[in-house]
DNA sequence: TACTAGATCGGCT
DNA sequence: GCCGATCTAGTAG
């Protein structure tokens, strides 16, 4: 991991489907209590509120959709569920209103913090390690991202991600969303196949 | 392995 | 008042 190499605010502001591809294979760093917690992107999804009924912004911004249509390069944090929390990363120019939902982390460094965070202690099995980031309100679990980190600048120092090889297009497989019940047929979800790490295969 | 229910609350119709 | 970009534990097969 070479800090040189943290994504700048130019990639954030591409097309919502390519910052959504390109993500995969890069690194989700969030600093916290000094420790760094650090995963692979290996599942995501596209939000695109200008003609999909599943985004939050697809009916216009609202005090809780707000920081989704700012300029790409910002982290939007929703509660859900009366329980947990997922972060997007927004893409695009100002007022778009278009996301990208992290969905699937492979962890990598800080995982004895994420472990605690998750399970209450430091010291995981393999089932439970697989089970540390494979799912958006998981990742958030595991990061320590809540309200309080709605709005992050990703070009700052608490929460960014770093460039690493691309992924090529014939190891990123698509499919529909998962836990939508609009715009269901779309195919805005993009992973890295056979990943250990996905939510569903 | 597959399906179901329950937890729990903020946002929006 | 209803329902959600979810997760987990429980039961049944």
């Amino acid at each position: 991991m070479n800090l040189k190499d943290k994504l700048p605010q130019n990639f954030y502001t591409q097309d919502v489907h390519s910052v959504a591809r390109e993500l995969l294979g890069k690194l989700f760093v969030r600093k916290l209590n000094g420790k760094a917690l650090v995963g692979k992107i290996v599942e995501v999804e596209a939000y695109d509120g200008s003609y999909d009924e599943a985004s939050h912004a697809f009916r216009g911004k609202t005090k809780r959709n707000e920081v989704m249509f700012h300029p790409g390069g910002l982290l939007y944090v929703y509660f859900t569920y009366g329980m947990h929390f997922c972060c997007n990363v927004v893409t695009g120019k100002v007022n778009e209103g278009k996301a990208v939902l992290l969905r699937g982390l492979e962890p990598l460094e800080g995982i004895e913090t994420m472990a605690f965070n998750r399970y209450g202690k430091k010291k995981i099995t393999q089932k439970e390690l697989v089970n540390l980031a494979n799912g958006p309100a998981k990742i958030c679990d595991a990061f320590g991202i809540a309200r309080e980190n709605n709005g992050t600048d990703l070009t700052g120092d608490k929460i960014f991600i770093i460039d690493s090889k691309k992924i090529s297009t014939s190891k990123i497989g698509i499919s529909t969303r998962i836990g939508i019940k609009k715009s269901v047929d779309l195919l805005w979800r993009y992973y890295i196949k056979e990943n250990l790490f996905l939510s569903r295969k």
